[in-house]
DNA sequence: TATTACCATACATTATAGCTATAATAATGT
DNA sequence: ACATTATTATAGCTATAATGTATGGTAATA
């Protein structure tokens, strides 16, 4: 009812909604006109689905024949895609990758991980830049840069973006906080407390001041920190509760903080950046995926 | 050596990267470990790639196999919408379809294409806008419009674009004037020539301004319209040449307007613009393919 | 040293994709 | 009205590809 046909029958489907004819089509692909009629009787029938009206003796596509056609327009040049990469794989032996991240994903995230890929890759020439979002995005369009993580959805022309993980914010607590036994902290819960907050120019800060505006929670600012490692380190001395997103750096200090779901929800997404101008680099790909699968791997130890 | 493997082998070449593990694979495809094996062995050979090295009797995915897993990832995100449009088909006989235009292309493009539509497809309810680019836009986010026809490339977040048609600028001119012997007409050559300008609020009128300017041409602009319609009555009137986009009108009034290439190149594009947020609407992109089909059999008769 | 956990190969079996030949239907020309 | 041509559909056959079972090899582990 909803089995997806082979590639090939996919390839001959379309050939037959472009020409309108199965004999076109068998034409153009080299096989014979009844083969082209039984593939696409077939993919009709797996489908469940009428993708060509038989009209006059003629092959008439569908509203569905031309939805199919353009979802499968963006599956074969994914598969283009894969056959550039097959041709150029040379370069991701022996090649370079120039890889540009923000200071607060370094050490916990980017560095082990570039370890992990030169270990698995020597012979690949690795550059590492510690930069800001912006100076990654200048970088990247230059293009100076192969690869950038960053935590900006930039919707400039001259970048592709992607996601790499999501995660909420949580809030980190004294070990010893009354609010440590609540599996999960609300705004509310926060009302008065001294809190630990992040620089005021970063967006997480004004994206977490508005969720305690809305909630209509006064909190009592004691500090304000640039980092979240910093925050944490308050925390541990027993300054007050921060709100901050877990992914990469959390329990450190082990014993010192706790660390629980916070709502209202405060999602954070890192990206990586590629230039939309040059070609792919495979390199930078093929250690996009070595970041990503780090990332799905990474639990928030709460 | 760089044979494109079915989309079988695709998903368990995945399966394997997924866990570094053959036998994994094979548990969580349901099928024998030998088949993995062999599989990525064939792949491997027909890609010309080592996809994964063997030490120590496991199988370790190199940065080449991170990257195909990376590309082939859209791949299967485009046969995941196939399966749901098969699911999903019911909608695509009597549902409902919003399209948004603006002015320029409804009467020569989009209007002919609703009939045609329309006639194959009776069961579906249209409603069809007229309206600017902006307007287009906001309603497309809303969302109160399925798909907008756009000459706007807009990076909203809430929008995806596509590409319908690209088209280049075209000099018009009376079919008496002497440089309608010429097969090209470059910029140098309208020289202190009487011109027919677009309004100066529209791109292209800018964009074309900008290419005289650097051939350091002076045109003798002689009045200003605000399409390319009324640019080509002024031109059959004999008032002057204009350089416009031929694309959808062109070739009325014939024997008294001729049409020539011009250089340098300005591009024109026509975009297919649709929320990102919703679902993708079948039935938008079914219409989409038959703008696209018809668009691509326009050729401009010069 | 025995055991276990993998991956690779060999062989047999089944399923699929392709061909040729032919039928059926509609449009077109005489 | 009839023959011709163009198109899609079906049937039967063959070669190839996909898959399973059985088995062997190799490295880590107890």
């Amino acid at each position: 009812m909803l089995e997806i046909p082979s590639l090939r029958e996919l390839e001959v489907f379309r050939a037959t909604v472009f020409s309108s004819s199965a004999t076109a089509a068998a034409e153009r692909l080299g096989i014979s006109q009844p083969s082209v009629s039984r593939i696409l009787a077939n993919i009709e029938q797996r489908m469940g689905m009428i993708l060509f009206l038989r009209q006059n003796g003629r092959l008439i596509p569908t509203a569905e024949a031309f939805a199919l056609d353009d979802e499968l327009e963006t599956v074969f040049e994914g598969l283009e895609s894969v056959r550039h990469l097959a041709a150029e794989a040379d370069a991701l032996r022996g090649g370079r990758l120039r890889i540009l991240a923000p200071p607060s994903f370094c050490s916990h995230f980017v560095t082990p991980m570039i370890v992990e890929f030169k270990r698995a890759h020597p012979s690949v020439q690795i550059e590492f830049r510690v930069l800001s979002n912006q100076e990654a995005l200048n970088k990247i369009t230059s293009p100076e840069g192969d690869i950038a993580i960053t935590t900006n959805r930039f919707t400039h022309p001259g970048v592709r973006m992607q996601i790499i993980k999501t995660t909420r914010s949580v809030c980190v607590m004294p070990a010893n906080h009354p609010l440590a036994s609540r599996s999960i902290v609300k705004a509310q819960d926060l009302d008065g407390e001294p809190f630990i907050a992040l620089a005021s120019n970063l967006k997480a800060r004004s994206g977490v001041d508005q969720l305690f505006q809305r909630a209509g929670v006064s909190r009592d600012i004691v500090i304000e920190t640039t980092t979240n490692h910093a925050a944490c380190e308050c925390v541990a001395a027993g300054l007050g509760v921060t709100i901050i997103n877990p992914f990469p750096v959390i329990s450190i200090f082990p014993g010192q903080i706790v660390v629980r779901p916070f709502e209202p929800k405060f999602e954070h997404n890192i990206f990586a950046m590629f230039s939309s101008e040059t070609a792919p680099n495979w390199l930078g790909r093929a250690f996009l995926a070595y970041l990503k699968r780090s990332a799905a791997n990474w639990r928030p130890n709460l």
